[in-house]
RNA sequence: UGGGGGAUAGUUCAACGGUAGAACUGCGGACUCUGACUCCGUCAAUCUAGGUUCGAAUCCUAGUCCCCCAGCCA
C-alpha cells in the first residue's frame, strides 16, 4: 500500500442505514420468528461476465446477508450448457471477490443438484402432475395459446405413470435426439398466466457441461431448478428482477408440491438501467464477439471487470448501489450519479501527479542553460501523510496545449501573451513570444519567470489567476495515454437490434505523445492517480517498460470547460 | 374485454394516516498553488378525477400512462 491509500475514514452515504422494501421484509420476518436466520444468495448463469447491474443484486444479496448476521451463498445457475463456459465461472468468482464480498465455503452449482431434481421429477411423474410430451417444439408453441386466449392440452398429457417414467428415464438415458421430447409440468393450460400452461421441466440436450461433462442427456429448466435450488440450501429469501414476477406462481407451484428441505420466498426488485449504457448480456456479448470492444475487460465496458481495468475502485460501485437503492419502479439511474462517486471514491485516494497530455513547448528564456532545480510537490492535497516528492524544473518546459490561448476570451485565466501564471510548485512565468510553424501553428511559447516566486508565492503579494501544470522536457517520460468516453453516444442507446448504430465513434482517444513526471510510473497496475487539473488515471496492463500505457478513469468536474460550451451554445442560438 | 407489476423534484430513492425529505444534477456565492476538492445558499415533485377522514403521497372508487410475460434462455 503507497501513502495516501485508505487514508479517510468513510463517506457519509456508507454509514447511513439502508432502508428498502426487501430489507423491511426480511426484518419483518426475523422479528416475527418466521425467519430464523437470513439466507440469501447470488446466482448467476456463468454465459458471460458480471456487469454492474449484477453488481447491484450483488450488493444487495451480500449486503443483507451482513447487516442481518446471515449467509449469502455463490451459486452458478448452470443448467443451460450450451452457454455456460469455464472461463465465465471463473471471472464471476474473481469479479464477486474484487467487489469485496466473500462467500465463504458456500460456493454452488445447480448442478450439484442434478440428481436431486431428477428425483424430484420422477416424484411429479408418480403423484401424476408431470408427463413427457413428444409434441415438436412448434406444436407446443401453437398450443400454447396467446396472451388473451388459452392453450390446448397436449395430446400426450393423459399418458400413464409407467409410460411417463419410462420414456422420461429413456430420455435421460440418451436413447432421443435433442428436441425429441420434453418434461412438462401438467397444470393448467388455461391460465392467464402462461408460465403456469404447462411448463416444460426438463428438456433433451446432448451437449457438453463444464462441470458434470456428458453425463447427463436432460437438463431442467431454470423454473424447475431454481425455486428446489433454494430450498436444498435453506435460502430464505430469495431475490430476483421483476421480470420473474411471473415466474413466482410456478416458484411457489414446485415447492408445495415437492417434498422441498425448506420452504424460500422470492422478491423481485427492479433491475438496473443506466444512461449511455446497455446492461443486456446479449449485447455485451455482441460487442465482445463482433469486436466493437477488445474483450470482456475493456474498459469501456459496464463489466465489473472492465471498470476494474478503467481504475474504477470497488468501494465506488458499491457506494454507487448504496446510493441508487432498491424499489420496484423501473427507472433509468443518470450515468453523472456514477461518476460522482467514481470521483469521490478516487479524491480520497489517489496521488497526485503531473502529466501533460497534449504537449506544448516552453522555454524559460531568462533561466540559466544547464540549471536545474528540484521543487517540492505534495502527493495529497488533503493527507500529509502520503509526504511529498520532488520535480525537477529546468529551461525548457511542456504546458497543456489548452493552457495557452493566443487570443484569449475575457474568461480565460491561464497563459496567453503578456499573461502571467503560476506553474505549480514552481514560479510565476509571463508568455512573451509566441513561435508558429509554417502552418501558423503555435509550436513554442517563450516565456520569461520571476526569480522571487519560488515554490510559487510572490514576496510582493501579488497574485495570478491560473495555476497550471508542467513537466520538464528532459525530466519527463513519455506515455500513452488512452482517454475513454461513453461506448454509446446517446443516453438511450438502442435495444438488442440495433445497438450498433449507436455506438460512440470517439469512444477511445488516444494520446500517443503525453509527458510525464517520472514519479507518475511508481504505481501499479490499475492503482488509481491523479493527473493534477485532468482527471483520474491508472497505468494499463498494456503497459512495457518503455512503453507506459495510462487510461483515464475519468475526467475532473470541468465547470470552465462547460461554461464555454454553455456560451457557445447561447452564441449559436442567438446568432 | 389475458395475467403480473409500477407511477413522488430533471434523475434515483425516502416519507408506512400527522410539517413531502435526501443524494446527484442545475443555478448563485465563498475558499483555493488543481477552473478540482471543500463549504454556504438556492430552484425544483406526490399521474388524473372523485370519495373516506379533523388531516391523504399513504386508505377506497374510477380512469390514464409505463414496464414484463406467448424459449425446449436465465
Amino acid at each position: 500500500m503507497l501513502p495516501g491509500e485508505g487514508a479517510t475514514g468513510d463517506t457519509a452515504a456508507s454509514e447511513t442505514v439502508n432502508r428498502d422494501f426487501i430489507r423491511d421484509i426480511v426484518a419483518a420476518d426475523l422479528e416475527s420468528g418466521r425467519t430464523r436466520a437470513v439466507v440469501t444468495r447470488f446466482p448467476p448463469e456463468p454465459n458471460g461476465y458480471l456487469h454492474i447491474g449484477h453488481a447491484k443484486s450483488i450488493c444487495l444479496n451480500f449486503g443483507i446477508a451482513e447487516e442481518f448476521g446471515g449467509q449469502c451463498n455463490l451459486r452458478l445457475d448452470d443448467t443451460n450448457p450450451t452457454k455456460e463456459e469455464q472461463e465465465y465461472i471463473d471471472a464471476i468468482q474473481r469479479d464477486v471477490r474484487w467487489l469485496g464480498f466473500d462467500w465463504g465455503s458456500n460456493l454452488f452449482f445447480a448442478s450439484d443438484y442434478f440428481e436431486r431434481l431428477y428425483g424430484w421429477a420422477e416424484d411429479l411423474i408418480r403423484a401424476g402432475k408431470a408427463y413427457v410430451d413428444d409434441q415438436s417444439q412448434d406444436e407446443i408453441r401453437r398450443n400454447r395459446g396467446t396472451l388473451t386466449e388459452p392453450g390446448r392440452n397436449s395430446p400426450f398429457r393423459d399418458r400413464t405413470v409407467e409410460e411417463n417414467l419410462d420414456l422420461f428415464r429413456r430420455m435421460r438415458a440418451g436413447e432421443y435426439p435433442n428436441g425429441a421430447r420434453v418434461l412438462r409440468a401438467k397444470i393448467d393450460m388455461a391460465s392467464g398466466n402462461i408460465n403456469l400452461r404447462d411448463p416444460v421441466l426438463y428438456r433433451i440436450l446432448h451437449a457438453h457441461h463444464p462441470r458434470t461433462g456428458t453425463a447427463w442427456k436432460i437438463y431442467p429448466s431454470y423454473d424447475f431448478a431454481h425455486g428446489q435450488s433454494d430450498a436444498i440450501e435453506g435460502v430464505t429469501h430469495s431475490l430476483c428482477t421483476l421480470e420473474f414476477e411471473d415466474h413466482r406462481p410456478l416458484y411457489d407451484w414446485f415447492l408445495e408440491n415437492l417434498d422441498v428441505p425448506s420452504r424460500p420466498r422470492q422478491y423481485e426488485f427492479a433491475r438496473l438501467n443506466l444512461t449511455y449504457t446497455l446492461l443486456s448480456k446479449r449485447v455485451l456479448t455482441e460487442l465482445v464477439r463482433g469486436g466493437h470492444v477488445t474483450g470482456w475487460d475493456d474498459p469501456r465496458m459496464p463489466t465489473i471487470a472492465g471498470l476494474r481495468r478503467r481504475g474504477v475502485p470497488p468501494e465506488a460501485v458499491r457506494d454507487f448501489v448504496k446510493r441508487i437503492g432498491v424499489a420496484k419502479a423501473n427507472s433509468v439511474v443518470d450515468m453523472g450519479m456514477f461518476d460522482f462517486t467514481v470521483r469521490e471514491a478516487l479524491n480520497k485516494t489517489a496521488l497526485r501527479r503531473m502529466a501533460v497530455l497534449k504537449p506544448l513547448k516552453v522555454t524559460i528564456e531568462n533561466y540559466p542553460e544547464g540549471q536545474v532545480e528540484e521543487l517540492d510537490a505534495v502527493n495529497h492535497p488533503d493527507d500529509a501523510a502520503a509526504g511529498s516528492r520532488k520535480i525537477k524544473f529546468s529551461r525548457e518546459l511542456f504546458i497543456e496545449q489548452d493552457d495557452f490561448m493566443e487570443n484569449p476570451p475575457k474568461k480565460f485565466f491561464r497563459l496567453s501573451p503578456g499573461m502571467e501564471v503560476r506553474l505549480r510548485y514552481a514560479y510565476f512565468v509571463t508568455c512573451r513570444d509566441v513561435v508558429k510553424n509554417a502552418a501558423g501553428e503555435v509550436v513554442e511559447l517563450r516565456c520569461t519567470y520571476d526569480p522571487a516566486t519560488k515554490g510559487g508565492n510572490a514576496p510582493d503579494g501579488r497574485k495570478v489567476k491560473a495555476t497550471i501544470h508542467w513537466v520538464s522536457v528532459s525530466h519527463s517520460v513519455a506515455a500513452e495515454v488512452r482517454v475513454l468516453n461513453p461506448l454509446f453516444a446517446r443516453p438511450d442507446p438502442g435495444g438488442a437490434e440495433n445497438f450498433a448504430a449507436d455506438l460512440n465513434p470517439e469512444s477511445i482517444e488516444v494520446l500517443a505523445d503525453a509527458r510525464l513526471e517520472p514519479a507518475a510510473l511508481d504505481v501499479a497496475i490499475e492503482q488509481p492517480v491523479q493527473f493534477e487539473r485532468q482527471g483520474y488515471f491508472c497505468r494499463d496492463r498494456d503497459s512495457t517498460p518503455d512503453h507506459p500505457v495510462f487510461i483515464r478513469t475519468i475526467g475532473l468536474r470541468d465547470t470552465f470547460a462547460k461554461d464555454v460550451a454553455k456560451d457557445a451554445a447561447k452564441g449559436k442560438a442567438g446568432g
